[in-house]
DNA sequence: ATGGCTACTCCTAGTAGA
């Protein structure tokens, strides 16, 4: 499928499920994307709102738990070869991770830790599960097929994605063993898909603070990410952050990112 | 420097997000 035609695949942290479905089914009927892959879905398996979604033509893989993380991936047609946990997740892990094969696609959908402060257990947990997740990569994943890993990242990859990178130095989401982290996955053999069409342009966020007017005075960060493997990066037509999403009546406090093929 | 908002939970207070 991503050989022919024009194929969108989308990132949204979407802050509960089941809180911005009446965002999220709209979103899919105006955009039409082919892959959507979810984070902070907030919900167990069993109370994910499958109908809603498959009345317009998607049909969800779901990794959740209650109240917590939990990821999905919506498409066209159903997933195969699905992973759902990084070597060294143990049974009670937090569902952070959700692999499987679309259009010919390996489709990696993450949502990485959000570190807490820096120097605490989770930053070290955070540091620990990017080289986990790298060595997933490493092992589990050819790259040199079409691959995308996508999803809320929780690093902003360098100071043109910070609203205030003075504010931000040396703090979590903006550290360098975070951004380091990040740079190991691009090493790997990914690219940013943003950055594929706008190298240098600054101010471009992904997720703005719900308080003080953030969003409003765009005050934000480029979190969210769609790294592509070499032979999806060259056929990219297209990266757009859909900061639509984040204003209007209950949004979440992320914005989808879509990737448009030719 | 802090909190400012939102969503969750055995739910009106505490936890977490980023």
């Amino acid at each position: 499928m991503l050989c022919s035609g024009s194929v969108k695949i989308a990132t949204w942290n979407v802050n509960s499920v089941r809180t911005r479905l009446p965002r999220l089914l709209p979103w899919l009927e105006r955009r039409q994307p082919d892959v959507v892959c979810l984070q902070e879905t907030k919900v167990q398996d069993e109370h994910f709102p499958l109908a809603e979604l498959e009345a317009l033509g998607y049909q969800a893989l779901v990794s959740g738990e209650r109240t917590y993380n939990g990821v999905a991936i919506l498409s066209r047609s159903p997933g195969a070869k699905v992973i759902r946990a990084l070597p060294g997740d143990g049974p009670d892990a937090p569902r952070r991770l959700l692999v499987t094969s679309s259009g010919g696609a390996r489709i990696v959908n993450v949502y990485a830790p959000n570190g807490g402060e820096l120097g605490s257990p989770g930053y070290t947990y955070k540091l620990g599960w990017y080289r986990r997740l790298l060595a997933f990569l490493e092992s589990e994943v050819d790259a040199g097929e079409d691959v995308v890993v996508c999803g809320d990242f929780n690093i902003a990859p360098e100071d043109r994605d910070v609203w205030d990178p003075e504010q931000w130095r040396g703090h979590v989401m903006a550290s360098e063993p975070e951004r380091s982290s990040f740079r190991a996955l691009l090493a790997w053999g990914l690219a940013d898909a943003l950055r594929i069409h706008r190298p240098q342009e600054g101010g471009l966020y992904t997720w703005w603070d719900y308080r003080a007017g953030a969003f409003h005075r765009n005050r934000g960060l480029r979190i969210d990410h769609i790294l592509l493997s070499p032979s999806l990066a060259k056929r990219c037509a297209a990266v757009e952050i859909d900061r639509n999403e984040r204003k209007g009546a209950r949004p979440s406090d992320h914005a989808p990112v879509v990737a448009t093929f030719e």
